[in-house]
DNA sequence: CCTGATTTGGTGGACTCTCGGACATATTCA
DNA sequence: TGAATATGTCCGAGAGTCCACCAAATCAGG
C-alpha cells in the first residue's frame, strides 16, 4: 500500500464473487468492529481479538493510520509482566464522520457523529406533522444544511430514520401513519445529492438496535432487542451479525403483529395488533377509561411516581400494561430466542419498578427452556438514541456485520 | 491446482480474518450454488450468473471437474446466433452424497441423497413414541446403518432434523414434545463417530424450508416461509441469503407465540399459542365440539371431501381454521414481509378449495402495504419433504448463502 | 551492570486468489 | 470463403494473508 491512497474499487457491491481486494476491506473493517466494540488495544491485542497474525494485523494498520482513521497513542505505563510496552491505538477525533438525519413525531434532529459518539454539531428543530411532503423535506434539507455545510465532503454517509415501514435498499418510505408527510419521500436521494454522500434510510427502531450495539448498552453484545415504547410500538431485532430484516431489507413491523384477532381496530387497519394494547395511548386511554391519576393527560412518568406513592389504581395499571408490553416482548423471544432486552420511549420514565415488573412478566410469557437469563433494560442513550442510531446505521454499513462464512471446505 | 487435490485448509472455521484461500472456497461456493439453483450451464453462461471474469471461472470449473464434483456433457444442439457451441456442466451423478436422518413422532427415515436431490437409497422404520432415550438411539443408528453402510467414507455429511427446539451449533435438543425420548439426545454425537461424517442437527421445519429451497417451489426464490401444519404447527423462514434464526442459532418457535393472551393453555405451558388454534388437533377437537362429520375421527382430507360436496357444517368449520392459520402466517408478514408460504403436513390433503381459502385470509389480515403479491402453495415435495431437508441442510452448510459483504470500500 | 526471558512491532519470501487482455477454437451468416 | 460471434484457455500483474525471522524495549535476577 502506498502512501498515496489508490481509489480503491468496490466490486462486491456489484454482487459478485468475492476478490482478493475485498478480502482486505472486509478484514479492515473486521479490525475496526473490534476497536469499536471493545475500545482502544495495542497491534498485539488486535491480533488477538481478531485472531490472525501479528505481521498481517500490522500492515492493516499501518493503512489505517495514513488514513487517518486511527492515532497512535503514548506507550501505557506498562501493565503486567515483562516486555515491550504496548502502545494503544484508538479512532482519531472526528474520524470516520457520518451525518445523522433522525425525522420523528414533531421533531427533526441533525447531527454529525464521529466514530467515537461524539457529536461535534447538532441541531434540533420543530416539525409540525401536518406538515406536506414538499413541505417537509424543505424543512429537512435547511435543517441539514445548517448542520453539514461545515462537513461538506468529511461525511462518509448519512443515515436518515424515519418512524416508517420502509424498503432501505431502495430507499423507499412504503408507509408512516405518524408522520404522513414522509409517505413516498424523495429525501434520501435529495441529501444524497445535495451532500454528496451515500444515504441510509432506516426504520428508526432498527437504528436504535444499531445505535445501542456500537454506543450503547448492546456494546458487545451479539444479540438483543431494542424495543420503542411510545405512542408507537416498534422493535429493532439484533441477532448474531445482522439486524433481523425481512424480505428486500424491509424494516419489521412488531408493532403490528396480531395478538388478540378479536382485538381492537388499529391505525394499521387490521384488528387486535400488539400496538393497539402497547402503546402509551392504550396506557392513556385505560387510565382515562378507569379513572386513573390523570385520566387521558397522565404519563407513565406520573404513572409510576404513584404507584411508588401508593396509589392502587396506578399500581393496578401499570402492570396491566406490563402485561400487555409482555405478549410482544415474550413472543420474540419464542419466535428468536432473543434474551435481552434495551427499551427505549417515554416508558422509560415509569421508573425502576415498572421495569421489575415488566421484566418478571416477560419471563412468566415465556417458554420454560428459553426463559433463563433474560434482562430487561431502560437504553442510557437518552436524548441522543435517535442520533447516534442513525449514525450508527451508516457505521455499520461500512463496516459491516461481517459475514463469518459458515462453509467447510469443498 | 495440481491434480492431487491438497487437503485445504479451512482457516475460517476458526473465526480469524479472511483470507484469499477463504475467497476461494466461497467463489466455489457460489458457482455450485447458481447450479443448484438456476441448473445446468455452460462455464460462459455461469461466469455471467455469478458476475466474474470466463478465465476466474474456467480455473474454479476445471478444479470442480477433476474432484469429479462435476461433469460436462456434450454440446448442445446450438440454441441462437452464431458462436462456439457451449458445452454445460451439470452435478455427476453421486455428487456431494449426504445422510439424511428424519426423526419425526412415529417414524425414523433414512436415506442417501446426492447434489441433484437423486436417493440412491433409503428406507423407513416405525418408531414407537413413548421410545425412552436409549432406545430411541438404538433404532436410529440400526436404521442409519442398513442405509449409509453402502456409503461410508462418501457421505460429506449427516443432516439429522427432529420436531423440536434445538441449538444446531451445538447439537443439543433442548425441549421436545413430540417425541420425548429426542431431549438431550446423544445421537449428533453417535451418528458422527459411527459414519465418520460431520453431523448438523436441524429442526424439522427448518429442514422443509431448506428443502424447498434446492429441491423443491423455493427454487430459485430467495425468501419464503415453510410451514409445518401437523398435529403441531411451525415455520422455517428462508430470508436473503440465510435462514431465519434465533439467537446462538436456536430454532425459531412460531407454533408457541401468543395469539390471544386469554387462549387456552397449550403444552407448552404457555397461554393462547397459535399451535392451539392452528394445529389439526384443534381441528379435530373443534369438529368433535360441533359435531361435524367424523367428530374427532375427522381428518383435513375428509373434511375438505365433505366441504367439497356441500356440506355447509365441514365448509364452516374450515373456513374457521382457514382464518386461525392466516394469524400466524400474516404475523409472519408484518414481521418480515415474507410473501410466499410453502405449506406441508397432513393439512396439504384438504385440497384447493381450503388452500384459495387460505390465501383469502392471510391476504385479509396482512398490512395494506405488504398485502400486495402474497401466495400460499401446498408443498409438491409430498413423501420426500423430511429427508431431502435433512440432506439439503447438510449441503446449505457445505456451500453457505454466501454472505454478500455489504461493506463500502474504505 | 550485564544477561536472559518476554512481549511488541517490522520485513521479506511463499502461497492463494482474482483480474484483464491476448489467443486459439468452433459455429453461423453473408 | 471470409467476417462475425461466442466459448474456453493462457499468462503476467495485483492484492492480501501467512510464516519465519529480526530489531527494539522492558523487567527480573545475579
Amino acid at each position: 500500500m502506498t502512501a498515496s491512497q489508490p481509489p480503491r474499487r468496490t466490486r462486491s457491491a456489484a454482487g459478485g464473487l468475492l476478490s482478493s481486494s475485498d478480502v482486505g476491506t472486509a478484514n479492515r473493517a473486521r479490525v475496526l468492529q473490534s476497536l469499536l466494540e471493545s475500545g482502544p488495544a495495542s497491534r498485539a491485542e488486535l491480533a488477538r481479538r481478531v485472531n490472525v497474525q501479528r505481521a498481517t494485523l500490522s500492515t492493516i494498520v499501518t493503512g489505517l493510520l495514513q488514513a487517518g482513521v486511527l492515532v497512535e497513542e503514548d506507550a501505557r505505563p506498562h501493565a503486567g509482566g515483562a516486555g515491550k510496552p504496548a502502545r494503544p491505538l484508538s479512532f482519531a477525533p472526528e474520524a470516520l464522520l457520518s451525518g445523522a438525519v433522525a425525522v420523528s413525531r414533531g421533531a427533526v434532529e441533525t447531527a454529525v457523529v464521529d466514530a467515537r459518539g461524539v457529536l461535534p454539531a447538532r441541531h434540533r428543530d420543530h416539525l409540525p406533522t401536518t406538515c406536506g411532503r414538499a413541505e417537509l423535506e424543505r424543512r429537512v434539507l435547511e435543517a441539514a444544511e445548517g448542520v453539514f455545510a461545515a462537513y461538506r465532503g468529511r461525511l462518509r454517509g448519512i443515515g436518515l430514520t424515519v418512524p416508517a415501514l420502509c424498503d432501505p435498499e431502495a430507499g423507499v418510505v412504503l408507509s408512516c401513519t405518524a408522520v404522513p408527510g414522509l409517505e413516498g419521500t424523495a429525501l434520501p436521494r435529495a441529501l444524497a445529492t445535495r451532500f454528496d454522500a451515500p444515504v441510509r434510510l432506516e426504520q428508526d427502531v432498527r437504528a436504535f438496535a444499531i445505535g445501542e450495539k456500537w454506543f450503547g448498552q448492546g456494546r458487545g453484545r451479539t444479540d438483543f432487542a431494542a424495543l420503542q415504547v411510545d405512542v408507537g410500538v416498534g422493535a429493532g431485532v439484533m441477532l448474531p451479525g445482522h439486524l433481523l430484516e425481512g424480505v428486500r431489507g424491509y424494516t419489521t413491523q412488531l408493532g403490528h403483529t396480531c395478538i388478540d384477532p378479536d382485538g381492537a381496530r388499529c391505525s394499521c387497519g387490521l384488528r387486535g395488533c400488539w400496538e393497539t394494547v402497547a402503546s402509551t395511548r392504550w396506557l392513556r386511554a385505560e387510565a382515562a377509561r378507569r379513572g386513573v391519576v390523570g385520566g387521558r393527560g397522565t404519563s407513565p412518568r406520573r404513572l409510576g411516581a404513584r404507584a411508588a406513592a401508593g396509589d392502587a389504581g396506578a399500581r393496578a395499571l401499570l402492570a396491566d400494561y406490563a402485561d400487555n408490553l409482555a405478549i410482544g416482548m415474550a413472543n420474540l423471544v419464542q419466535l428468536l430466542s432473543v434474551r435481552f432486552f434495551i427499551v427505549h420511549g417515554d416508558v422509560v420514565h415509569a421508573g425502576e419498578d415498572f421495569r421489575r415488573l415488566l421484566h418478571e412478566r416477560v419471563v412468566a410469557r415465556s417458554m420454560p427452556a428459553l426463559a433463563d437469563g433474560i434482562e430487561v433494560l431502560f437504553s442510557e442513550l437518552d436524548q441522543d438514541a435517535g442520533l447516534l442510531g442513525a449514525a450508527a446505521t451508516v457505521l455499520s454499513h461500512h463496516l459491516g456485520d461481517t459475514p463469518a462464512p459458515a462453509h467447510d471446505h469443498l
